[in-house]
DNA sequence: TAAAAATACTCCATAGGTATTTTAT
DNA sequence: ATAAAATACCTATGGAGTATTTTTA
């Protein structure tokens, strides 16, 4: 399973179209359908019923919609934290006869 | 960013050893090493300081750690719910007047 | 100097593209 | 008849391997 999958299926769930979801994630309509048969090979379960009419959730791709996007909401949190903390500075002073040291940022909040 | 690239960095981050952590994922130390580097160059943050006899988390690390631990948790338990809700089997029985659908599983927990 | 990380390549698996076919309304 | 998904096939990128070099304790 790979991230870019859990994207591709959350635009997949969300427009429940092939063609816009794989416009939406720039890549072409055949690409994502793979991609997503890919991943319910994987899971070993279908997510989506589809017709060339319609495109609908399966009660499992339900379930799974949740999970994927927790998941890239997560990594998202992880990605700002990261750049929060890398951004910050270290410096240090003096504090009678210790040295302290401590980070912080030039810009504040 | 790839899920297998937050397997490899978890593995490192409990290693502190690129060599053992490698082995753990199944690839080479090599391969290792430049998925971390690719890594840490999307983040634009050293998420280790290494030398040849010692890594460390740096504090960007440490907090993008816990992340993506969470992911791979709410990952796990996506597939799971999914294992479960696609094993259910779908029956329907009359009520009455009326015809009642459920899913059920065969083998009770 | 020895153990471990980084580099320099090579190779091949596969993600994504193009073109076409199938399908349901 | 048509719009949309699936399939067949092709290509190029990059993940992973082998071999080697660099580093520091």
């Amino acid at each position: 399973m790979e991230l870019r999958q859990l994207q591709h299926f959350i635009a997949v769930a969300e427009e429940l179209n092939f063609t816009r979801a794989a416009d939406r994630v720039h890549i072409v309509q055949s690409a994502l359908s793979s991609s997503i048969r890919g991943l319910e090979d994987e899971l070993r379960a279908r997510l989506f019923v589809r017709s060339t009419r319609q495109v609908r959730l399966t009660p499992a791709g339900r379930a799974f919609l949740e999970k994927a996007r927790e998941a890239l909401r997560v990594i998202d949190v992880g990605r700002e934290t990261v750049a929060d903390i890398a951004g910050l500075r270290r410096g240090c002073f003096r504090s009678g006869r210790l040295i302290v040291c401590r980070r912080f940022s030039i810009s504040p909040p």
